[in-house]
RNA sequence: GCCAAUGUGGCUCAGGGGUAGAGCAAUUCACUCGUAAUGAAUAGGUCGUGGGUUCGAUUCCCACCAUUGGCUCCA
C-alpha cells in the first residue's frame, strides 16, 4: 500500500475508534456523530455531545481509544439498502441526512467495528483493530465547527487527532509545531520591539520604531517597483459621507463590516468633552452619517470623474496606500494576519477590454518579481464567474478567457487552482495564497477584474471613434495587506530579515569610550552613504552591547577597538553565526551594504 | 457571530480564600580592549474591567473586554 494510501485508510479508521470511544463515554443515547474525515495531520469527528469537552475528558478519551484498539475486533464492511441504512441510522439526525442525501443509485455501505459500533462510510478500512498497534495519535485540540460548515445550522463539537504511522512521526511533527509557534509573528514582532497591540483599538497594530522603519521600506520597494511600471500614487479621504457608499454598494453589501460614524439628527453641541448634551441623538440615518474606508475603489472613481478620459489616456493606474479599516466579527482576529485597520499596496487601474490581457501580464510580472525578492512561493487561485454576475455575459466570456491565457502561461495548465463560480458578483479574480509557519493559508495578492463599479459611477473615456465607451477596472494588491505580509515575512524568515528589509542594518559597538570617536565616524559614514544604523555609546561591557544586538537580530554587528581605529577598518559579526571577519576596510564594508540594498539581496555575505 | 482556553510588574511565567513571587528587562554602583547572558543593591503590581458570594476575593461565581486555537467569513 502507498503510504499516502495508508496514511488515508488509517487515520480515517482511527476516526472511526475515536468515534466509538465517544460513544462509550458518554453513552449512545447521548450522542450524535456526524463526519470524521482525515486531514493533513490525522483526522477529526464532530459530534453533539451532552457537555463540552474537557482538558480532562481529553485523557479518557484518548485512553478510551487505546482500549477499543486494544480489543481486536474485526472491521466488517457491508453493504445495505437504502432503507436498511435509515433503519440503522434511525436515531442519528446527521447520518439520516447523509443516507437521504446520497443519490439514487450510490452503493451505500456501513462498517461494523465489533458488534456494537457501526458508522456510515464508503471506507476503505483496515480489517482489524489491531492493525492499529504502531499507530501513534493525540488529541490536538477540540473547538466548533457547523454541520455542512453552514453557520445557521448545528453547531458541533470537532475533536481534532494527530494520527501518525509511528511514535517517531508523531514526535517529529510534534516538533515542527513547537518550532512553528516559535516562528510566531506575535512573539517575533514583540521581541524584536516592532508592534504592539492594545485593547485601546483591538485588531489595530500600533507601530514601533523599528517595525515602523521596516514597514516604510516595504513601501519604498512597492513606489520605486511600481514607479517603473507607470503607476501614479494617489491619496484620498479616510471617512467618507455615507453617499458615497450608497453609490458604490458597500452600504448595501459591506456595511457589516464597516466603521460607521452615525449623524445627529437632534441636540445641540456638547459644551466638554465630559458631559456631553444628552439630549443629542444619533442616527445613520442622518445625511452627515459618514463611514472609514474598508476600500480605497470609490475614492479612485471619484478621482477618476473628475474629468473627461481618452483612450489615448488609458490604462490610467491609480496605486494608493491609504489606511483602510474593516470591523470584524469578534473571534476573527489574528496578529497581523488579520486586522482591523491596515494598508495595502492598493492599485486601480482604468483599461479598455482590449487591454486587460497585457495589464494583468504586467501585474503579474511585478508579483513575480515582489515574492522573487522574498523568497516566497504562493498558490494561484482563479475564480469564475458566480451565478449571481453583473453586466454581460460575452465580457466575463472574454475577461475569464484572458486571464486564463495568462494564467497557463504563467503556471502551466493545471498547475493553479480554479474556483468556478466563486469569482465576484462584480468581476473574475486571481487570488495569491501564502502559507504562514503553521501551515495556515492567507489570501496576499490578489487581481480582480470588475465590470460593475464602472457602472455605479458612470465612467467613461472617450473612443477612437467618438463615441463613449466604459473602462474596466483592475483592482490590484501584491503584498495585499501589509500588516499580513509582514506577519508572513516574519515567520518566514524567522525575525532575520534581509538586510535591505531589517529596521537597523548595522550596529556598532565600540569596546570602550575611548573608541567612541571612531564609532561616531563609522556611524557618519554608514549614515551618509544610506545605511540604517545603531550605536551603543554607552559605558558598559562589548559583551553586553552584542549580546543586546544579536537579540535584535541586526545583520552586522561592527567591533571597533584600538586596531579597527588606527587603520580605518570594521570588524564584523555576521548574523546567524559568531564568526568574525576582521581587518574589513570601512569603505569597503560601506560598499557592500550599499550593494545589498541596491540589489535587496536574500542572503547575507559574509565575506567583503 | 459560534465552541473552547487564557488574562498576575515592560517581557516570560509560578502561585493561590487571609491585601503577591521568580527570571529577563529597568535604575544605581562596581567590573569592562576583543565578539551572546559579570556581581551587588534599588525600584516597579489596586493579579484585564465591573458586579456578586464571604468577616475577608487576585484566588470562588456571573457579566463584559481583550487575546489565542478552531468554525464561519475575508486582505
Amino acid at each position: 500500500m502507498e503510504r499516502e494510501e495508508f496514511l488515508s485508510v488509517y487515520r480515517h479508521s482511527l476516526a472511526h475508534i475515536m468515534a466509538k470511544a465517544v460513544i462509550e463515554i458518554y453513552g449512545k443515547e447521548n450522542v450524535q456523530y456526524a463526519i470524521g474525515p482525515q486531514i493533513a495531520d490525522g483526522c477529526y469527528y464532530d459530534f453533539t455531545l451532552p457537555r463540552p469537552v474537557s482538558e480532562d475528558d481529553i485523557k479518557v478519551i484518548e485512553d478510551k481509544m487505546r482500549e477499543i484498539i486494544k480489543r481486536r475486533e474485526n472491521w466488517t464492511r457491508k453493504e445495505v439498502s437504502r432503507s436498511e441504512a435509515l433503519e440503522i441510522f434511525k436515531d442519528q439526525k446527521f447520518k439520516t441526512e447523509l443516507i437521504n442525501d446520497l443519490p439514487e443509485d450510490e452503493l451505500i455501505t456501513v462498517y461494523y467495528t465489533g458488534d456494537d459500533f457501526v458508522d456510515l462510510c464508503r471506507g476503505p478500512h483496515i480489517d482489524n483493530s489491531q492493525e492499529l498497534f504502531q499507530a501513534a495519535f493525540q488529541i490536538k485540540n477540540v473547538s466548533g465547527a457547523y454541520w455542512r460548515g453552514d453557520e445557521k445550522r448545528d453547531q458541533l463539537q470537532r475533536i481534532y487527532l494527530f494520527a501518525f504511522p509511528s511514535k517517531d512521526e508523531l514526535k517529529a511533527h510534534l516538533t515542527w509545531l513547537k518550532e512553528a509557534q516559535e516562528r510566531d509573528h506575535k512573539k517575533i514582532g514583540v521581541a524584536l520591539d516592532m508592534f504592539m497591540f492594545r485593547d485601546t483599538a483591538p485588531g489595530m497594530a500600533y507601530w514601533l520604531p523599528r517595525g515602523w522603519t521596516m514597514y516604510s521600506q516595504l513601501m519604498k520597494y512597492s513606489r520605486e517597483l511600481q514607479a517603473k511600471h507607470d503607476y501614479n500614487e494617489i491619496s484620498a479621504p479616510l471617512i467618507n459621507n455615507k453617499k458615497l457608499w450608497l453609490i458604490s454598494g458597500h452600504w448595501a453589501h459591506y456595511v457589516n463590516n464597516m466603521f460607521i460614524v452615525p449623524g445627529k439628527t437632534q441636540g445641540t453641541e456638547a459644551t466638554d468633552a465630559v458631559s456631553s448634551d444628552e439630549t443629542a441623538q444619533f442616527s445613520i440615518e442622518a445625511e452627515d452619517t459618514m463611514a472609514a474606508k474598508p476600500m480605497n475603489c470609490p475614492n479612485a472613481m471619484i478621482e477618476y470623474k473628475r474629468t473627461m478620459h481618452s483612450y489615448k489616456e488609458l490604462p490610467i493606474r491609480y496605486s494608493e496606500y491609504d489606511v483602510l479599516h474593516r470591523k470584524e466579527k469578534s473571534g476573527q482576529m489574528n496578529g497581523l494576519f488579520r486586522v482591523q485597520e491596515f494598508r495595502q499596496d492598493d492599485d486601480h487601474t482604468f483599461v479598455s477590454e482590449a487591454q486587460i490581457k497585457d495589464e494583468i501580464k504586467d501585474v503579474i510580472a511585478i508579483a513575480d518579481e515582489i515574492y522573487k525578492t522574498f523568497g516566497l512561493t504562493y498558490r494561484a487561485e482563479f475564480s469564475t464567474r458566480p451565478d449571481d454576475f453583473m453586466g454581460d455575459i460575452e465580457s466575463w466570456n472574454r475577461a475569464e478567457a484572458a486571464l486564463k491565457e495568462i494564467l497557463d502561461e504563467k503556471y502551466g495548465e493545471g498547475n493553479y487552482e480554479i474556483n468556478e463560480g466563486d469569482g465576484a458578483f462584480y468581476g473574475p479574480k486571481i487570488d495569491l495564497q501564502i502559507k504562514d509557519a503553521l501551515g495556515r493559508e492567507w489570501q496576499c495578492g490578489t487581481v480582480q477584474l470588475d465590470f460593475q463599479l464602472p457602472h455605479n459611477f458612470e465612467l467613461t473615456y472617450v473612443d477612437q471613434d467618438g463615441s463613449q465607451k466604459m473602462p474596466i477596472v483592475i483592482h490590484r494588491a501584491i503584498f495585499g495587506s501589509l500588516e499580513r505580509f509582514i506577519g508572513i515575512i516574519t515567520e518566514h524568515f524567522k525575525g532575520a530579515y534581509p538586510f535591505w528589509l531589517n529596521p537597523f542594518q548595522v550596529a556598532v559597538v565600540p569596546i570602550r569610550e575611548e573608541h567612541n570617536e571612531y564609532a561616531k565616524k563609522v556611524e557618519m559614514a554608514l549614515k551618509e552613504a544610506g545605511i540604517r544604523v545603531e550605536v551603543d555609546y554607552s559605558d558598559i561591557n562589548m559583551r553586553d552591547k552584542i549580546k543586546r544586538f544579536k537579540n535584535m537580530k541586526d545583520p552586522y554587528i561592527l567591533v571597533l577597538g584600538n586596531e579597527e581605529a588606527a587603520a580605518e577598518e570594521v570588524s564584523v559579526n555576521v548574523r546567524g553565526s559568531n564568526q568574525q571577519v576582521r581587518n574589513v576596510p570601512l569603505t569597503k564594508f560601506i560598499e557592500k551594504c550599499k550593494q545589498l540594498n541596491a540589489d535587496r539581496t536574500l542572503e547575507l555575505p559574509s565575506e567583503f
